[in-house]
Formats: C-alpha cells, structure tokens, sequence
DNA sequence: AAATCGGGGAT
DNA sequence: ATCCCAGATTT
C-alpha cells in the first residue's frame, strides 16, 4: 500500500497539482511537463545545487551554480580542478567546508564511481559533504526514488500540517516518518521540491498564506488558529563578542600582502590578511602589539561581522610596507585582482576599511 | 545532544 | 535586532 491513510494520498495529490500549476523554474530544476514524462535532471547538477543550497538561499545560488558550471562542466571536470581554484570560485558562498567537500566527492565518484553518482540514498550518503537530507533529494530528484527528503522548509509543513508538539530537533525521526508517508511512489523528486517550494512561498515562517495553502482542509495547526507558532523550537543562546585586529600591508606597486589560513575550522583555506586571534583580550594587551611585521601602522577604524556562534569587531590597521620587511607566509597580490582571490567576507570587508576603492570598479 | 561552521535577505 | 535559509561534520 503506497499510503498508511488515504488521507495521506489526498495530500499528495493535492500537492502535486499544485505544484503543476505554480512550479518555479530554476536553473537545476526539469519543469513538470517533462518531469511528468519520467526527465529527471542531471545527477550532477541536482548535486551541485543541493550542496550550494544547504543552509543557502535559492537566490544566493543561482548565480554560483552558472558559474560552477561554466568552470567545470561534468563531475570530471570539477575532479580534475585545483582545489584552489574552486575555493575561489566559492569565496562569498560561506561555509567552507562545503567547498572542500565537494572537490573530495568528485574525486571520488569520478575515480571510485566511474563518474557517475550511486543511483541509492546509501550510497549517496557514504560520500564526502552528503547527509541525510543531500542523499535522500538527490536520490528522489535525480534518481526517481522514494525517499524522506526533510529540509527546514519540510520540517516547518510537516510541523504544522501534524501539529507536532516535540521541540526540535528531537522531532526530526518523526517527521521524517511522516514525509515518507506522503511521498509517492511516483514523482518522488517533484513531490520533494513541491513540499520545499510550499514551505518557501505559502507555508513561511511568518504570516503564512494558509488560503492558498493546498493543506488548508487538513492542516492541524490551521485548526487550531495557530500555524505561525510551529515548528516547536528548542532555545538557542545568544552570541559572544570576540575582538581582534588585521593588518593591511600595501607596497609600492599597490599590492596588499595576503596568506592562507589552515585547511581546517573557521574559514579553512580560504585567504585572509594577517591578524591576531579573535578573542576577548586580555588585560593590557592591544591590537597594535600583535603587528605580523614592524612597519608603521595607522588605524583606520573597526569593522564587524557576525558569524554563526559568535560576533566579531576587528580593528583595522594599514601601513605602507616594503616587500623584503614582510614574512615568507603569505604573497603579495595587486589590489586589480583581489576581487579573484579566495577573500570571505570578513577579509573584504577588513581590506575595504583599509583600502576604500579596493572592491570597486576600474575607472578609466 | 551540543558545538562548529557564513552570509545575506526578510521582517 | 531577530530569524532563518533545499545541513554536514565533529566533539
């Protein structure tokens, strides 16, 4: 039996209708017409985009997905790529870690898999930045297979359609019962990217539509006059202020000394200007101590970026600095071409306080 | 189970 | 200011 309820299967039908009739097309996405006709898209492409999307808007992606593509067309391509190339291409994208990842899980479905994706959510998960729910969408939107694809999106549906009231994340093994429970046997992808596209535009977390919802007859937290109050949500703790410096080192050819930062943690391997830790300092000790090489730094204001766990304020140093005073760690790179290199934000940003027009536009 | 790991848009 | 986004990995 393909449902526990029949209930179930009227929410199913109910939307996949819907999603025939407002599916968003997007650049890794096969529109129902020929979805319908058994077309799923590229494993590749839905890799991509699932691994760009976790923890990513839809709108931030799509132009990094183009630019992956463009880059490296097929999965052999990106095996084959320099790491280091593909950090640049990410810079921006945030959370690194994804990056490094995605270089290790081409290289290995293209030297362990002969290039192509397992077909199964088992074998999709045994490889390199692919959890539970990458395995179970791409299993479902490339693949055609029946699986529990539960994103925030999902869980927020799920969450109000049910009423559940266990805080997450403890209620994740329920509600992926309950998802699994309403995915078909057939379209199983469309059914995945029609729960997320609901929970992207009608089911929002605040103000919902709940008229235009295709759940309305059904939902139970619409019954009870409260849906905006789920998913239940266990307390989170609030952000500790770390402080630290950078220095922005130019020379006489308008070139600022850069380095690499470890492989692993905190905006691993990715570039950054030289600076101290980032924490609470201690007791007399000031910014301006921990200079990477003696020259004769200016101030030149602080800037802030607000991370995941912590929020942090940096004070900007700039000094005009000949070549042989520097360490051997790092290089210098002309200001022309800093837009390329692998810079997070916050090193944009510290090099920007220094450099006011380092990130715009030539001017002719 | 809790902590780590970015960045930006919506409200 | 707060929330949250097509989460994964490490501790």
């Amino acid at each position: 039996m393909m449902h526990d309820t029949a209930k179930a299967a009227d929410a199913t039908f109910l939307l996949l209708d819907w999603y025939d009739r407002h599916h968003r097309d997007l650049p890794w996405r096969v529109a129902p017409p020929m979805a319908r006709k058994g077309v799923v898209a590229d494993p590749y492409h839905v890799w991509l985009s699932e691994v760009m999307l976790q923890q990513t808007t839809v709108q931030a992606v799509k132009a990094y997905f183009n630019k992956f593509l463009m880059l490296w067309p097929t999965v052999i391509d990106l095996a084959e790529a320099n790491i280091e190339d593909v950090m640049k291409a990410w810079a921006g994208l945030g959370y690194y870690a994804r990056a490094r990842n995605l270089k290790k899980c081409a290289e290995a479905v293209a030297g362990e898999h002969g290039g192509r994706f397992p077909d199964n959510e088992e074998g999709l998960k045994a490889l390199p930045g692919i959890g539970d729910y990458t395995a179970a969408a791409v299993a479902a939107i490339a693949f055609n297979r029946r699986s529990a694809v539960l994103d925030g999106n999902v869980e927020r549906v799920i969450s109000r359609l049910y009423a559940i009231e266990t805080p997450l994340p403890a209620a994740k093994s329920e509600m992926r019962a309950r998802v699994l429970d309403l995915t078909p046997e057939d379209r199983p992808g469309d059914f995945a990217q029609a729960m997320m596209d609901l929970g992207a535009t009608i089911c929002t977390p605040k103000r919902p539509a709940c008229s235009l919802c295709p759940f309305r007859a059904s939902c139970l937290a619409l019954a009870m006059a409260d849906p905006e109050t789920f998913p239940r949500k266990a307390e989170k703790k609030q952000k500790p202020l770390r402080l630290g410096a950078a220095f922005v080192a130019i020379d006489r050819s308008n070139a600022v000394y850069l380095q690499k930062r470890a492989d692993t943690g905190l905006l691993g391997g990715m570039t950054e200007v030289p600076g101290t830790g980032w924490t609470a300092r201690r007791d007399g000790e000031t910014s301006i101590d921990a200079q990477p090489f003696a020259a004769s730094w200016e101030p030149c204001g602080t800037i802030t970026h607000v991370f995941t766990h912590f929020e942090l304020r940096l004070s900007v140093y700039r000094a005009n600095v000949q070549r042989a005073e520097t360490g051997a760690n790092g290089w210098w790179e002309p200001i022309a071409s800093l837009k390329a290199q692998a810079l997070p934000t916050v090193m944009k940003k510290a090099i920007a306080q220094a450099i006011p027009h380092a990130f715009k536009a030539e001017r002719i």
